[in-house]
DNA sequence: ACGATGATGAAC
DNA sequence: TTCATCATCGTA
């Protein structure tokens, strides 16, 4: 069994982000199992990251960055696109790792349709739409019960298979927007 | 380069 | 209560 869970998250931000390409996203959908690499993530590490929700404080939407390691944070941006997101750090330290990119490699089910037989969903937002995951996973535990989780199956990623850059959308946050808190594969 | 589309948070 | 803003994406 490899479920990753709290003592996984419960650590440095960007350190779980850089740890979580290649880790197996699952997602169970009537009965059935997807199972997707994540292939792309980004940090949000903590109170004075001005590209990161938690900047202006707790509110009622960013709530769940302040709670538990490995709870979803799910919100909308743009009026449209679900952000997935994994809270990361001890509780009460806003943060969390935003999953942009995942590549399918098992089809829940024949008959649910996936276009190409291994689709790559390069983009936070199309992951989601992708998966219908919408804000009924935020501030879910990330277990099997809920139908979403991360497994760590043993792969072994080489340091140099790893790219890091700034963070995408977020040209508003300073010297914070300069940040290598994007990695992918 | 831009519009879609609606929740959020800060200001009034 | 209003208003600008927004961790995006598809089309042009």
């Amino acid at each position: 069994m490899s479920i990753l869970r709290k003592n996984f998250f419960e650590r440095s931000t960007p350190k779980v982000a850089r740890e979580l390409l290649g880790k197996f996203l699952y997602f169970k959908l009537s009965g059935r199992t997807a199972k997707f690499v994540i292939t792309e993530v980004e940090a949000y590490d903590g109170p004075y990251d001005k590209a990161s929700h938690a900047h202006r404080g707790k509110t009622k939407r960013n709530a769940p960055m302040f709670g538990e390691a490995g709870v979803w944070y799910v919100y909308l941006v743009y009026g449209m696109y679900n952000m997935l997101n994994i809270v990361t750090g001890p509780k009460d330290y806003p943060a969390a790792v935003l999953i942009c990119g995942i590549k399918l490699l098992r089809s829940p089910t024949p008959k649910l349709h996936f276009g190409s037989p291994t689709p790559d969903l390069n983009g936070p937002g199309k992951l989601t739409k992708f998966l219908k995951i919408d804000r009924k996973f935020n501030n879910k535990k990330a277990i099997p019960k809920n139908n979403l989780w991360i497994e760590d199956k043993g792969v072994k990623i080489k340091k140099s298979q790893i790219k890091t850059s700034p963070r995408i959308g977020v040209d508003y946050a300073g010297e914070w927007k300069e940040k290598h808190y994007r990695f992918y594969l």
